[in-house]
DNA sequence: CTGTTAGCGCATTCAT
DNA sequence: ATGAATGCGCTAACAG
């Protein structure tokens, strides 16, 4: 068995408070002598504090739970690794777990976490959410009493904090980048209709086109899933529409876009530029290295984390808004340059 | 505030005991009007049991921890996600912990775990541990009292229970393919020369070789640390021995070794074969997708887990020593070929 | 059939 | 300065 906090109190003599207090650093008044003989006694009998005692009496356990869809997913691989550390840092533990995207799965990890009494939760919600589900969730967090911060999604209805990134400067950067080496006609292999962060990229897409007097054509759009065969589908569509470079939503999709493109027999960038989104890890070592938006996913797990500890010190008023906002920056590699024909000024 | 048990016994007027054998299915002896009347108003009152108080009288969290190196390793990945599907289909959760193969971080993991009161822990040694950190960590474990599963690597001196693939065969699978098609000047991109799971694989590929009464030269083997950069010093030395084909002993590895060699202008197949060792997702889409080694991940993953529920469940006899083995098999891509001037049978 | 009682391991208030 | 008592929320042995 483990020791406890009586088996100290038996082997020095001295009540269960005075261990308290010693062990607890708590000991103000009491004689260094005594304070000494029970530190000395509780190394000598390894004690460790049960958390689950400690958790139950002060409401604190120092475990976070971290949601999101799949961990297989590079992005979130990244996100729940500097979180983690984060987590570890600071003393705390991580609880994770994968809903494959599905909106009851979040719904039943909020109530287990909440069971088990973990002091927060960080959030990357499920794509299928539609804002009635979101606020479902909100509602569910508020009920228990958890606190929480977004990761990755906005919500403007959502009160509390999140950490995300400006998705419309993504997509600004990234049209800007296409429409500088001299490209007009840029299809898009979007995300889902009515997912914001997608439509965020697509307003900041149109935002470079305006600014360079290009028309918008809303045809160019493809509306994909994010996954390695829309890219495939989209790029199919595409290329009916005469585009000169491709802007994959995420990275994952840019690599649809190139192999579909590849087995068509053309070439990027020689025929086709594209352009992902997300700057994973393997872009940097395809055959043609993928020119990505850099999303700073490591400083956004730290970010979320230490929101997580402020929120979680002082208790009260978690239902201010607060948003963190994180800049993506542009990564060229040689998946892009001038369309055939046109000099790069 | 959470409505308690307590909370229940109140408002319906029973004691809290029949509350609680209601709650917990045991009301055998009790009539069906106080059990509705008592799930009745749980429900009303929405009731969750507080588990960090169900855990401290039963002495079972429902919480598994799960100690890897980096779960930015898409094999990590793939492996951590498998193990959080069967847990949470058996009511457990999963507390990430992160090692960056550190065996000091290993330590301080089992020891929060265990303060959590986790049910048992499933391990995926860190690669830097000798055999009397192995040890150590065995002790930790054994005097924590908390049941463990090794997880991918397996180590002969320790008794408990371990989920493993087959390297050794994995080893000959690649060379017997490589040698089938006609090369005998095969070189390999190792793990640390001292890895268990390392020299398995190149205990296979001697077995392949002798089995087609190719000598065994020991110069082909270069000694390197599964990461892309050591895939590209591998290439390197390899290519002054000679090789017409490498068989790299993970996928990372490999890509390390195919970006090298295309640095070079030498083509894969066409001047050298390349055979990779994980399977991850990845080396399907590359632009020549990579032959590998497949490793069941997932039903490695599954099963670790349905070995710890046993364990759990049997609290006895952990010290049996059990290893469940998994069969690799080979997946033929577009990296490998016969060499140059040979023709395939 | 149901209530009383006694912990699980710890922190904390109130006396002494 | 230190100890006794109480409670966190729940389960379970034991009465009755």
């Amino acid at each position: 068995m483990r020791t406890t906090i009586k088996d100290i109190a038996k082997y020095t003599g001295f009540s269960i408070t005075t261990i308290s207090l010693v062990l607890n650093g708590k000991a103000h008044k009491i004689p260094k002598a005594t304070e000494e003989a029970i530190l000395q006694a509780a190394k000598e009998l390894n004690y460790r504090p049960n958390q689950l005692a400690v958790g139950l009496v002060k409401k604190q356990t120092k475990t976070l739970g971290l949601i999101l869809s799949d961990i297989r997913n590079s992005f979130f691989a990244n996100m729940a690794k500097s979180i983690e550390d984060e987590c570890r840092r600071n003393g705390w533990n991580l609880i994770l777990c994968n809903t494959n995207d599905l909106h009851e799965r979040e719904m039943k990890y909020l109530q287990m976490l909440a069971d088990k009494g973990v002091d927060g939760v960080l959030i990357c919600m499920a794509r299928e959410n539609d804002s009635e589900k979101v606020e479902e969730m909100v509602a569910l967090m508020d009920s228990l009493n958890i606190p929480f911060v977004l990761v990755d999604r906005f919500y403007p209805e959502v009160k509390g904090c999140s950490v995300i990134v400006d998705h419309d400067e993504g997509g600004y950067l990234a049209a800007r980048h296409l429409l500088e080496l001299g490209h007009t006609r840029i299809g898009c292999v979007g995300g889902p209709k009515d997912l914001a962060d997608s439509n965020r990229r697509t307003q900041g897409y149109i935002r470079a086109l305006m600014e360079k007097g290009v028309e918008f054509d809303p045809s160019l759009i493809f509306y994909g899933d994010y996954d390695l065969s829309s890219g495939v589908r989209g790029a199919e569509y595409l290329l009916k529409k005469d585009v000169t470079a491709i802007f994959a939503y995420n990275d994952m999709s840019a690599y649809g876009v190139f192999h579909y493109l590849k087995q068509q027999g053309i070439s990027v960038p020689e025929d086709i530029s594209l352009i992902g989104y997300d700057d994973i890890f393997f872009s940097e070592i395809l055959s043609v290295p993928l020119t990505s938006i850099h999303q700073p996913v490591e400083e956004m797990g730290t970010e979320a984390v230490q929101q997580m500890i402020r929120i979680i010190r002082q208790k009260q008023k978690q239902d201010t808004k607060k948003n963190i906002m994180f800049q993506p920056y542009l990564v060229v590699r040689q998946s892009t340059a001038a369309p055939a024909g046109v000099m790069h000024k």
